[in-house]
DNA sequence: GCGTTTCCTGACCATGTGGTCAAATTCCAA
DNA sequence: TTGGAATTTGACCACATGGTCAGGAAACGC
């Protein structure tokens, strides 16, 4: 009897701004139509927030993307928050992955350009999720506040200090840290959030995602330079 | 009896995608009334459409933000794409204008430079304008793909030659014309777009866009050196 | 096969939304 | 001061939207 099985509350927690009282921590088994279907949901409702923000998103646009009916929807999450919800968590891991990967002991400049790399990839694989997040902070993060504030900058604070510990060694130019890692996003993002533009800027017979990836290699070694 | 004084519908034709058959070219005078009550009306849409993107973006909220009616606003605009429309005509011309002043006889690094502290400021002192650029180019552009595909690309074509002959003259690093503006364009609108995010993770105390003017004219000095 | 749980949907509802309209009010030149 | 034009708005409309609900259809354990 267990109301919109797929949802995952736990997991919610952890960017919810406001928290919740309850979270029944129901049933976990996940049938196999539960796994298939709230997957589905959350692909097509990927694909219309990362267009339109969620406030220009409708159920009725994610059901006709997802083939479902609008009630369906709602079997499997409790409200288009819910959707929206369960992307911006799982979407924050993926994001801070590679960041989390950068490896003190590794040799800085490699480490710095595999991290621009692994973003760039990010870009080229994942460009809704990259709009997703887009939108998110566009609109002044109201639904990542806590995440962003927490979990990244934390994970911010210690890698700046790694690079700066690099610096200090004179492995790498001297650069404020925090900017250094904006300026990776920055460029890395903008190939996803601006495809359009991109693409109609450089015109037929382009590999933006490739040429952006040689291209990010010169000018990080460049700036890196000591 | 004009209905609509406010609006502007010449100069609407630029960036439109389909064409308009009519256009009344109506009475241009333009009272002091009008002249305030319209820009009024822009200056709330551009808040609240720069939030939310065109959908999520209401006539109340706009009506409420401006202080007037939502009636009133019917009055000045004939719907709630005109006013996106003039807006976006308005931002394109401040947008191109710094990179249209990139001027072929100057120094090539000081003009580089100065054409990165340009968009710096710009972000700085028009981060909604910023924000509604990005919106609408993460939605694919839908109400301006004939101006980026056509005025913004003939712009960028021309200035990418200027940056290829500096290249070719050794007087800059020799570097894809194309993605080295891509990459001014991501470093600067990245403090705008991503404010939320930049202050919450530098924290107090911090002055993103001075840092950021500082930390870009490094970058691109290293960059630019052949 | 059968009872129970899981899954799914048509019909519905309250509210929000873009936009209209007739009438009221304000402005301004003669 | 007054008459016509410009400006403003309350009331309204058709439609979209997020979400509900009662009941039907599959799926599953036995």
């Amino acid at each position: 009897m267990a109301l919109h099985p797929a949802a995952d509350w736990a997991s919610l927690a952890a960017v919810q701004t406001t928290t919740r009282p309850e979270s029944p921590s129901m049933s976990r088994p996940q049938t196999r139509i539960q796994q298939k279907n709230s997957e589905t949901i959350l692909q097509a409702a990927l694909e219309v927030f990362s267009t339109y923000g969620f406030r220009g998103a409708t159920l009725d646009q994610i059901a006709e993307v997802a083939g479902l009916s609008k009630p369906n929807l709602i079997y499997y999450f409790p409200s288009k928050e819910a959707m929206h919800q369960a992307l911006l968590t799982r979407l924050l891991d993926t994001w801070l992955d590679p960041l989390r990967d950068l490896d003190p002991d590794g040799d800085p400049v490699a480490e710095i350009l595999r991290y621009v790399r692994r973003k760039i990839e990010l870009s080229r694989d994942y460009p809704r999720e990259s709009r997703l997040f887009a939108n998110e902070i566009l609109q002044g993060a109201p639904r990542m506040q806590a995440a962003i504030a927490g979990d990244l900058k934390t994970l911010v604070d210690a890698k700046s200090a790694v690079l700066l510990s690099w610096m200090d060694e004179g492995r790498i130019a001297r650069l404020p840290p925090q900017h250094l890692i904006f300026s990776i996003w920055a460029l890395t993002q903008h190939y996803a959030d601006f495809d359009t533009q991109v693409r109609a800027v450089l015109g037929d017979g382009h590999d933006p995602f490739a040429e952006a990836g040689d291209y990010l290699d010169t000018l990080f070694r460049k700036l890196l330079a000591p």
